[in-house]
DNA sequence: AGTAAGCTTGTTAGATGATAACATCAAATA
DNA sequence: TATTTGATGTTATCATCTAACAAGCTTACT
């Protein structure tokens, strides 16, 4: 879902408990419509319901669950179908890949493409989408002092989110042994 | 290739103009004999050769190089086997995996695990391994507002080495139109 | 030594992820 | 309308990774 006031420098957030995600769809899909008119960029039918299925589900989507789907829906899709539309929605800025789990995930703010720094909760799949200024800028200075030059950022956080943290405390929660660290 | 005394933060640096890559070699297997030996795990000959393998180039390795050079060696070697050898040695912190780019190179700093920080040089392939605890920290104190508690960081940097930057000079170089930005 | 248990490797087969190459169709442009 | 460009369909194939079971080694115990 997005967030309605942006949060500092979160993108997109976990999801809370209910919330009517259509409308986090509809949202997506409002502004994947007005960035690809200015752009210029044509988000065709089979971009636009791509996204959607992307949009449509919480957590991070595999090619191959929405070729299965597209599948159905027309009566042929084949893999460059899905990979295709899922191309050009990156290269607009629309979707994110995640390098750790070959997947993808709407992107929370759409319009300039940047690189993502994502929280992706083992438990219940959600992610969360960071634009944290002092994390590049830790990282540009750590690659100056080797004389790096940095092109492209692939941030993955993987744990446990709020809500899963709470549904399933950890053993030793409190002041037991195991607990601090 | 290994740093000699542990500059501050870096685990594994950029390969220098000409160097012994085979002490290299022979260092990483040393101290993964030692780390095994600590730790009870078993460094049988082939999971031995697969480190040395990795080690062996000087940039990630791709599973199935692996699996092609043990197919001449052996005269029987499938998936399975490179791959379970690759777990083994990602488990005993001896190797990481590049999620971004599906390789693996060795680890600069074997013994504890810990999920790695790279810096992956798109010009000539060289990988550099950090360390960076205040990068940690600036991702754990982002994951900490939103309740997130972190397991495993994914964290690879694509761009440009030193020496790629110095042997091919990006063009606009100085006050030229391209160059910002 | 004998032998059972568990780890390691071999082997077959297949699931999943991604791309090349060419054909066809639709939209934009001249 | 004719031409060109971009989008999609289609077929085939490559690349990455894993499941499942069989066979071989090590280790530990009797
Ligand atoms: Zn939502
Ligand atoms: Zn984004
Ligand atoms: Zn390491
Ligand atoms: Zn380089």
């Amino acid at each position: 879902m997005t967030t309605s006031k942006p949060d500092a420098t979160v993108l997109r957030t976990f999801a809370p408990e209910r919330h009517d995600h259509r409308r986090c769809v509809s949202t997506a899909l409002s502004k994947a419509d007005a960035a690809c008119t200015a752009s210029g960029l044509r988000l065709t039918p089979l971009r636009r319901r791509v996204l959607e299925l992307v949009w449509g589900s919480h957590t991070p989507v595999k090619a191959y669950d929405l070729l299965a789907i597209l599948g159905r829906e027309r009566h042929q899709a084949a893999p460059p179908t899905v990979y295709r539309a899922l191309d050009f929605l990156q290269e607009a800025g629309l979707v994110h890949r995640l390098a750790s789990m070959n997947a993808f995930v709407g992107c929370g703010e759409p319009g300039g493409t940047h690189a993502g720094q994502f929280l992706i909760c083992s438990g219940c799949g959600t992610v969360a989408e960071l634009a944290e200024p002092g994390l590049s800028k830790t990282i540009a200075a750590s690659a100056e002092r080797l004389g790096f030059e940095v092109v492209r950022e692939t941030i993955e956080i993987e744990g446990v989110c709020a809500d899963c943290r709470r549904s399933k405390p950890r053993t030793g929660r409190g002041a037991a042994s195991t607990a601090a660290k």
